[in-house]
DNA sequence: ATTAGCACTCTAACAGGAGGAGTGCTAATA
DNA sequence: TATTAGCACTCCTCCTGTTAGAGTGCTAAT
């Protein structure tokens, strides 16, 4: 499709516009990259290029830039393989991660705060969801006289607490029964499953015990709704220290993004589970106000199912192949934390 | 101390700075307030409030700009009650505020959300820190054969989990005496003082519990080394919009603040409990880099007594007025909602 | 097929100048 | 004595024109 000279050509361009963010010009890329060939020559193998859709100029007299399509061909083609330093790097990165303590969410913090730091750019992260696991246990039990505390137990390792009124005066004896009764119905089943079973059976038969059950659900079905709690995004501070987001403008969109949380969402909705990371350029990604910005992401297992996604959020000129690196031994890191924990 | 006429000029320049950053001149304090006297008067006036050094000047043919101690006077001395539609607005503040549910840190959240959104500047908030909470009770259970799931619970209202390994193989009715043990002897103690005598005594006598002790002890102590995980801050794409934020090099010491918390942390600890919105101006602070943001803040309370710190903090430009309003509102329906939960 | 040469284009950077806003001072005024 | 008008002066901002440089595309030669 593209004969090796172009390739090469092509390679060149990227390569040194990742590096830095100017318009490569034909001159330089004879001066940087050893091609044998006069700049002459660059340039029409450039106007090519240009014609195929892989580089732009910003104008007349600049040098080339890549474009979306010209990133995805550098991605798919011509990326190579990993240096030495970049595999210390992310085995540097997987040692720090795998001294990480605490709950899922502690550690996904921590793998977010990691890849953030090693590669500059976003460290994003979707927490597994609840809806997804399946249930291990339901405690509920007396607080304070007027309250009760119901416990949500998953089989992957993750615990929801919610303080609800006591309204009809239960006794702990009652609660036991309740949360017993619950725990043997449901205990192994998808939280989902629990739900919407738990919803239909209200519809059809009034117990006394609705209002407990409701308000019980809210546990089930928290972030369902409102999704945006359940994302963590680490790192802006790397990124305005880009040159890319020297401009004012791209912060006011890249922090409305971030702390709105749904734009990320909707960008990590996109990652499917395919065994492998997954790179979305430029506006490939068709979200508003974030098409000159890439991600590097995949989905990270529990017990060999995938429960989340981990990914690197940065400008479309971001450094691809020590993004996909970093990201896939966080991830592998995180199976294994994950799934030796649920063993 | 300043006569009457020196301080209206004086809350004119502030005023009109607060309005929008343009240095004002005496041409344009004349046109816009009415004070029956030239410019030139004005021009003698605000000399003379520069040689006192509430006022500066950008370069000598520029109009004046409040200095932080004029800010100072301005706030202490000359502060205009509140108009009326900022009482609507704190109303509707707390209106909405009021209909947020869950636990305290929920309710801080949106707290923190809503007087971003209100003031445009960032809304910050401590979370109660558990150590000064009292105990009210502990809860230990086996969770998946392998671990122990143990719940602290506290009279303010808040429950903390943690998931540690059981090590010993500890059977539930063992966990069962442990902390009924624990919470018998502890109830209604603070936990800071929990913690500390419990690091003594595991000092003194050797036990077999003291692994799961000390693993317990992680629950009570978190949040006190690495401060940073119990604080909110919100609204960082409310400020980028401000014109104080329209240099970048600002916007990278602001995010970066952001992001570490710690400094965030230090300008809270400045507040200490006195009955009352508190302002910190400027250089005030003392915290580098952040000489020219001021916060207004005050400390929030739970059965009377003050358990955490609500703010905002803006450029030293702020509309202190707008900001007190909305922080004390806020605080105090934090008080109600608080207060009435642990009655 | 490649390359040297050249005219052309566009930008970034600098310098100079006009306009304007605002001051401080002095002298006149109420 | 306090206020004000007048005026010279300063400094910033904005606009303009110019220049240097980088890079291109095209053509003709190799």
């Amino acid at each position: 499709m593209l004969d090796s000279r172009s390739q090469r050509v092509l390679w060149a361009v990227v390569e040194s516009y990742i590096d830095s963010p100017d318009p490569v010009g034909s001159r330089y890329v004879t001066k940087k990259y050893e091609f044998g060939l006069s700049p002459a020559t660059i340039r029409n193998i450039m106007a090519d290029l240009e014609d195929l859709g892989f580089l732009t100029q910003p104008h007349t007299s600049a040098g080339r830039v890549p474009t979306d399509m010209g990133y995805r061909f550098y991605v798919e083609n011509i990326l190579a393989p990993p240096e030495e330093n970049m595999a210390r790097m992310s085995e540097q990165m997987t040692n720090r991660l795998l001294t990480a303590g605490g709950d899922v969410d502690d550690i996904l913090q921590e793998a977010t705060r990691l890849i953030s730091s090693f590669s500059h750019y976003l460290g994003v992260a979707s927490l597994p969801r609840t809806e997804n696991s399946t249930l291990h246990k339901i405690e509920m039990m007396n607080y304070k006289d007027d309250r009760i505390v119901v416990m949500l137990f998953t089989n992957e390792g993750t615990i929801k607490h919610k303080i609800i009124p006591n309204e009809l005066s239960l006794e702990q004896r009652d609660l036991g029964r309740i949360s017993s009764y619950l725990s043997e119905r449901f205990t192994g089943k998808n939280i989902k499953e629990i739900r919407s079973s738990l919803v239909r059976e209200m519809k059809e038969q009034k117990s006394e015990f609705d209002a407990l059950i409701e308000r019980t659900l809210a546990i089930f079905g928290e972030g369902s709704d409102n999704a945006g709690d359940d994302v963590l995004i680490t790192g802006f501070k790397e990124v305005v220290n880009l040159p890319d987001f020297s401009d004012i403008d791209k912060i006011k969109i890249l922090s409305e993004a971030i702390e709105d949380k749904h734009t990320i969402v909707k960008l990590l909705d996109k990652i499917v589970d395919n065994d492998g990371v997954q790179v979305i350029i430029g506006s490939e990604n068709r979200i508003e106000g974030l098409s000159n910005m890439s991600m590097v992401a995949t989905t990270y297992r529990e017990s060999n199912r995938p429960v989340g996604v981990l990914g690197i959020i940065g400008p479309t000129r971001m450094n691809y192949q020590n993004a996909i690196v970093l990201v896939d031994a966080a991830a592998r890191c995180l199976d294994r934390m994950l799934g030796g924990n649920s063993s």
